[in-house]
DNA sequence: TCATGCGGGCGTG
DNA sequence: CACGCCCGCATGA
């Protein structure tokens, strides 16, 4: 399919398959007759739409990396999931190796309330649970909707906090561990352990030392005390492709197959050690879970039209995005309890300013966290340290509206950028999906959010978003983001259908 | 035990 | 009315 890639090439529009037609979860009517279907994205984050082949177990599962709660939307048609965030220390510890701990929150509530009794192995202090909030203040949604043959699945806001380890990781390590209690020296030591409450450290091995094992190894240990075992913290795999950009995800790589999640992760995962900012690691999970050589090859990754109908867009401008006012004040982080600190965080909101980013440079960058972190974690991010990096992982698109919107460049090798915000209408790829296809959907809502800017912010405008009062005109908004947007274009070109499979 | 789905019901904007 | 969210129930691994 090069040569459909090349079609739409002109336009910079890098974009999934799913993101060339013009629909909208909830349209009536959704396109038919589907000729390509999206490779599994599994940890998709911002405003995407993918259109799967029914036959994807990973789509039929409605899977996601994320830790991603049913949520009746009173819509048998479509399926709602809402992201429950990550669970993580209390005490925001870092482990010796420099990754932090990110649980995957338990999807049933009695579970996910048993969790949070626990502690964290490292240091003792209570797991908290990070909320998500990376749609308008509101947990980022998923929506599937099975059509014939086409699993349409469409993700709203972009996720403010690190990743969880992925439900195949935990599934591993659960696995593990049962076989490892069931052996008989285990046993032994699980009573002693568990006498202790959870507390797995041993003084003398952290956990780096185990977490260059493979879960055999240390996850054993971490699964006594349940769930608390260290995630890398989001491997960081040494960034095969220096690409700024790409670090926009994924994995996705993850995508690549409906293969099984495990061989994501799993094996791919290293700890690496990480500085110490705050949650920055967080990005390196981005990188996490695939390989990167699978993704190099995927092709593409768009831009996305905005699907959203919901009004993401209307009330506070998604492209707050994790930055958005809302999430990104959100201080939430506070103990326990404190959920909705970010309403009343705003004030502070500043005190993430755009140098303090924390992420790795490579993927660091993904937009979204960092400001979270740093609020969240002011210790850690806002260090100095953070590399204002700066490049900032969005791209711009500039509509022929003046809609703009910043995607997360992602790498060619990324198939689908996952994070893409997209301004509905005029933006390229609807160009691309008219010249496409033609007006098949009359239903679909383009608009709401024209105009405004889906996007996610570059740390910079993060930053700047995150001064602006929630209640500020998106115009303000986007006047700053434009001045401000440091993603060229030519990221874009970067994205480019590689090879072009479409 | 949990993950998942479903659907009733309630509160809010 | 759209959403977010809580709760219980059922099913399956």
């Amino acid at each position: 399919m090069s040569k459909s890639a090349d079609s739409f090439d002109d336009s910079d529009c890098v974009c999934s398959f799913g993101m060339k037609l013009t629909w909208d979860i909830n349209d009536p009517k959704l396109p038919r007759d589907i000729k390509q279907y999206d490779t599994f994205q599994e940890w998709t984050d911002g405003y995407v739409r993918f259109i799967y082949n029914s036959e994807d177990k990973n789509a039929q599962r409605h899977l996601s990396g994320w830790a991603m709660r049913n949520t009746n939307n009173h819509n048998y048609q479509i399926l709602k999931k809402s992201c429950l965030g990550v669970v993580v220390c209390g005490r925001n510890c870092t482990l010796a190796d420099g990754s932090k701990i990110q649980l995957r929150p338990a999807i049933c509530d009695k579970a996910r309330q048993k969790q949070q009794k626990k502690v964290c192995p490292s240091c003792d202090s209570p797991l908290e649970l990070m909320p998500c909030r990376g749609h308008s203040g509101y947990p980022v949604t998923n929506f599937w909707r099975l059509e014939e043959k086409a699993v349409f699945f469409q993700a709203k806001g972009v996720h403010d906090h690190p990743r969880p380890e992925s439900k195949s990781e935990t599934e591993t390590r659960r696995t593990t561990l049962k076989r490892r209690m069931s052996s008989p020296q285990f046993n032994h030591k699980k009573r002693l352990l568990e006498s202790e409450v959870g507390r797995i450290h041993d003084p003398g091995v952290p956990f780096p030392s185990l977490q260059h094992l493979s879960y055999a190894d240390g996850p054993d240990r971490f699964s006594l005390v349940e769930h608390s075992f260290p995630l890398q913290a989001q491997p960081y795999p040494p960034f095969p492709n220096p690409d700024p950009y790409r670090f926009s995800y994924d994995p996705a790589a993850v995508a690549t197959e409906p293969v099984s999640p495990l061989q994501n992760s799993t094996s791919h995962r290293l700890y690496v050690p990480r500085p110490p900012y705050g949650y920055d690691f967080t990005m390196p999970s981005y990188l996490g879970s695939g390989s990167y050589a699978s993704l190099c090859k995927e092709p593409c990754s768009a831009p996305m039209v905005e699907g959203d109908s919901s009004k993401a867009g209307a009330g506070l401008p998604p492209s707050q995005h994790g930055a958005a006012p809302l999430s990104a004040h959100d201080c939430g982080y506070a103990p326990p309890g404190k959920h909705q600190g970010w309403k009343t965080a705003l004030g502070r909101v500043g005190h993430g300013d755009r140098g303090d980013y924390v992420q790795t440079p490579s993927g660091s960058n993904h937009p979204y966290y960092n400001s979270e972190y740093l609020y969240r974690y002011p210790g850690g991010a806002s260090g100095p340290t953070a590399s204002p990096t700066a490049t900032g992982p969005l791209q711009t698109v500039i509509t022929t509206t003046t809609k703009v919107s910043y995607q997360p460049c992602n790498p060619a090798a990324v198939k689908y950028g996952d994070n893409f915000y997209d301004v509905k209408s005029a933006t390229s790829c609807d160009s691309l999906q008219e010249a496409d296809s033609p007006p098949s959907y009359p239903d679909l809502k383009i608009s709401e959010d024209s105009g405004v800017i889906k996007s996610a912010i570059p740390y910079e405008q993060e930053s700047l978003a995150a001064k602006l009062e929630r209640a500020e005109s998106l115009e303000a908004y986007r006047c700053r983001s434009y001045s401000s947007y440091s993603y060229p274009e030519r990221m874009l070109h970067s994205f480019k259908y590689d090879g072009g499979e479409y």
